[in-house]
DNA sequence: AGTCGCAGTCGAAGCGCTTCGACAACCTAT
DNA sequence: ATAGGTTGTCGAAGCGCTTCGACTGCGACT
């Protein structure tokens, strides 16, 4: 294990001079530090992140808190994740993953400790418990998603209110009048996660002012599910001709469900999405859709967050404007009978 | 910031005996330690984790390196990474997410600087070019996945080939004498991933004893990928009566295309895939499947890896074995016509 | 009664780094 | 020529913790 003071003396300079090399803080001649970084190389030194951390009181660390929840839109929270961690690696900080499991405590102990110097919370319900302790440290955090009340948070997150309206407004346009929504499971809403509850505000809204007809089902992944809350969906609104999805793993049952009662889409029925443009892309009918744009947000997230630990940039909501996609599973109306 | 010395003088002892209260590795007193608990509670005491890093020179941070790439068996990995992290934490450890992209840099950079005591590798190739680096560094590490030499390694990992021998054996039993295997995309083999290939081999090793004709064809996921696959491969072998697949995102097309084509499932076709249950249970026909064991193989990793910080158990190969579930889309092989 | 061992505690020496103040050497302006 | 400012370097004081050796009583041996 090389140590500072040890490419110091290689250096023939003080262990001062060879720190300030390593975080330029002080003006070095080009001279002495070339000097110490060809010592450096030669002898394949690498600082102690416990040293620096303890003389310093700053890890470099971001700590990333993940749901554990590992049925839900996983790739979504997958792609934040490696997002988050490649994008605070260019800005010179690793990425601790906490789960969710610990709750609260994780926040307690991360911040009492200085394992992290900043947090990224994903996964945010609109009361969510963590943000109380969260508010009440001076510890610098970014939530990825949107709680009720915002004051004194940062947060970053798609505008799912608009992305709703969105939706609604692509199938208004092209003629639909009845239109059902195939949303998360029961349980998403039930723990009053935002991003749900702000897409159905957004689709509600905005068909309400453009006179359309609004049928809303949660509904679990997978095909029986999707196959039960069709029928019901059918039942119900029979004239329905608009589907709105947001829930990724209700998309191919679906498409496939339609197939198989002979209801052609986008001829006869029209579907849009709302995912990460790859599973858009794969379906068995290439969807209209609005993107998650999970990078984006994960980026944002990191970049926000290093602009505080930095000093600049204060508490702030990004809103990402949804961008609507079109492709081949939507089109006009068919004509009413 | 509540520090040692701090909590030292409040209870009235003196600083190593609070740090041995901690540690236990000292006898304390009952009533001294009870003393200490308490002085540390109402001083709501967090350890510094750098300072605590920099004496003992252990980090109590394992680093977890997933790999890069988003689009492939996405949610394998993400269950891994949660079941590590968990596991991390029951056993004290807390979990440093890398991703791939800086490859054997981050494994010089990590051991180098003492931030974490140990890794685990996820997705590792046959040859696999952070592997030299591992084996001469110290540094205990855990492989998930099997490089092609194993020795000074410790590895957890599905046992792939007898995973396809499985499904081979499965499909003969029922009578089905032309097996296709729809694999993962091209690029998963060129890169040489060790699961795939192992695959591979089990099911030509088993289909040639076994006396099964098998075809295999690698297929990118999504729709139209697996159009053109099945297609190739009903031209090449129109009797083929029983399918493998080993890639999740081609599983939903292919049962869709099949439905299409007038191919019952099960009545006409089989279908066994190895994918996670839950992709399984999920999918539009119930799938015959052989489980990946995601959790199991992440909770394993980071027993081995703990088993070796604490110094007993040494390198070694877990290979996990197989299970074959049946459900609905595995039946006996129509008569020939 | 004397000795040994052990449980329980303390003091002090670092762990490897950052950072502050000091200082020497040089370069301008006056 | 001198005061003042820069620039480059150094020494030393920590950062908060762990851990080693040493010390003090005490009960259990001979």
């Amino acid at each position: 294990m090389v140590t500072l003071a040890e490419v110091a003396q290689h250096a023939g300079v003080s262990a001062s001079t060879v720190s300030y090399v390593l975080s330029g803080k002080r003006s070095i001649s080009t001279t002495t530090r070339q000097r110490v970084e060809q010592s450096i190389r030669e002898l394949g030194y690498h600082p102690n992140a416990g040293a620096r951390a303890l003389a310093s009181s700053r890890s470099n660390i971001i700590a990333l808190m993940i749901p554990l929840r590992t049925d839900i839109y996983v790739p979504v929270m997958m792609e934040i994740a490696i997002a988050v961690a490649t994008t605070a690696r260019t800005h010179g900080y690793d990425v601790l993953l906490l789960t969710g499991e610990e709750g609260p405590d994780a926040v307690r102990r991360v911040t009492g400790s200085g394992l992290a110097d900043a947090m990224i919370l994903m996964d945010v319900e609109l009361d969510d418990e963590r943000l109380p302790l969260l508010r009440s440290t001076d510890q610098p955090s970014v939530l990825i998603g949107l709680p009720a009340d915002t004051a004194g948070l940062t947060c970053v997150d798609l505008d799912f209110g608009a992305t709703g309206a969105l939706c609604v407004e692509h199938l208004a346009t092209l003629g639909h009048r009845d239109v059902a929504v195939i949303g998360e499971a029961p349980a998403v809403y039930e723990r009053h996660t935002g991003f749900a509850e702000r897409t159905l505000d957004g689709l509600r809204r905005r068909a309400k002012e453009l006179g359309l007809r609004l049928l809303h089902r949660p509904c679990e992944g997978g095909y029986d599910a999707m196959a039960a809350t069709l029928a019901r969906i059918l039942d119900e609104r029979p004239g329905t001709t608009g589907f709105v999805v947001q829930n990724e793993s209700a998309v191919e049952p679906l498409l496939a469900l339609l197939r198989q009662q002979g209801r052609a889409v986008p001829e006869d029925v029209s579907v849009v999405a709302i995912c990460p443009d790859q599973v858009a892309v794969q379906a068995s009918v290439r969807l209209t859709s609005v993107a998650i744009p999970a990078q984006e947000m994960g980026r944002h997230a990191v970049e926000r967050l290093v602009a505080k630990l930095e000093g600049h940039g204060g508490d702030e909501v990004v809103l990402i404007a949804p961008e609507l996609t079109v492709r081949a599973s939507t089109g006009p109306a068919p004509v009413a009978s």
